[in-house]
DNA sequence: AAAAGTCAAGAGCACTGCTCTCGATTTATC
DNA sequence: GATAAATCGAGAGCAGTGCTCTTGACTTTT
């Protein structure tokens, strides 16, 4: 006979069983064949009661998004923390290796999160700030750079007009990631990340193409040329 | 009373109304949503019918994947033929709108072939060859300009180096494309497509974390950068 | 001890992909 | 031209899905 659990405990226990078999199933087959009575099934519960502890499968599937976005979050901000003493290019390319460890090693999360949204699913406002964790990590290194004084600002031909709404968009981006440096700064650094973002996304996506054998070497080169573009050195 | 028609006709005008039943519904509910039960009441047929005509729900999904590659490739081809006089630069910029333009009037087309992979769903070989134009596409931007010597090679401090096996990848590449200039370049190009990629993606599957409030004016700047970096003026 | 709240279970609805069989019709063969 | 072969649409059926509702048992609160 097992020790009486109280109705709190006993819950918190169920909610977390719940939550590890849809993380589970999410790792192995993907967020489409997650399914709330395949979940019901591992937990050892029929498929109603889980409806006592998720609202329905949106919901399960919002709480595994914003898992995953923190998990990718924890991995990126470890390894800018790590390599505080290093160049900030390195750590560019150190922060651009993470993200691509973290996509490799569980790419359906990946998928979830940066891939083509689920059908009928509409991400509730509760992802969307562990959802600019990345980007907002990645800034941190220009800033360092920026404020160390290593950043280097060629001139550039073709400014963003200061008259143009472009501008003040960019302004708008920049007070949010609280930075000081220039507003063409703040378009290479987007540029970076987005074309980061791209990368990852074809390697895991279209699993390589195979138009490349070794892709941590294009991706280390990638990034590095970025980096360079923004400034760091 | 319609006019009899032959085997062969009705059997290819069946499969029309289905290949145009499949588009329309993923056009408007996405590629999970698309049931082959559904594309049958379409058609006005019961759904084994269906099974005739297609081997699956798999292969209809395969047969729209090629459609909307094609779709694209033919939108940037035009781009890129039509801005034939122009300035390297503003060709790239060109053809890196036909993209985004096409992904915003097809977005459940853009999310089948770049977005996530649908579970349980290998995209067979046929899919591979229609899913390079666009970056064949790019290329033949950046070939032109280099045959009519208008590429401009700023020195570089970080070359890939010869005797690396990305250098031997991108050689390869390079070859593949009937590309004739320095490897440097191939790699440029790839980041430039890699980043053209994952703009358009952002705004598509994100819808804009509205961060710009003028996307077209973003992916200009953005893309005109890398046309820089590529070397096109 | 009684009332209120919480829980898992099960049946049921409408939907899916897919398979199989059954007549009807068209095509190909003799 | 008759007959055999191939093709086709229809329908039933299987196993699965998300989700709702009711029922009965249990725990907590009053």
């Amino acid at each position: 006979m097992p020790p009486k659990l109280s109705r709190a405990e006993a819950r918190t226990q169920t909610m977390k069983a719940i939550m590890d078999a849809g993380r589970s199933q999410l790792a192995t087959d993907g967020a489409a064949a997650l399914s709330l009575r395949s979940v019901a099934r591992e937990v050892g519960i029929v498929s109603s009661a889980v409806y006592r502890y998720l609202d329905s499968r949106d919901d399960l599937l919002t709480r595994l998004i914003i898992d995953a976005y923190n998990s990718l979050g924890d991995a990126v901000d470890e390894a800018i923390l790590t390599s505080a003493k290093e160049a900030p290019a390195d750590r560019w390319v150190n922060a651009g290796q993470a993200v691509r460890s973290w996509a490799a090693a569980n790419p359906h999360e990946y998928a979830l999160v940066f891939g083509s949204p689920v059908p009928g699913y509409a991400a509730p406002a509760d992802t969307v700030i562990p959802g600019t964790r990345v980007p907002f990590a990645l800034v941190t290194i220009v800033q360092d750079a920026y404020l160390a004084g290593d950043l280097v600002v060629t001139p550039r031909e073709d400014t963003v007009a200061s008259t143009s709404q472009l501008h003040e968009d960019l302004k708008l981006l920049r007070g949010v990631v609280d930075f000081a440096g220039d507003t063409d700064i703040v378009l290479d650094v987007l540029n970076a990340w987005t074309q980061m973002f791209g990368l990852v996304s074809f390697e895991i996506f279209m699993q390589t193409r195979d138009v490349v054998s070794e892709n941590e070497s294009l991706f280390e080169a990638a990034t590095r040329r970025m980096a360079h573009h923004i400034g760091l050195r």
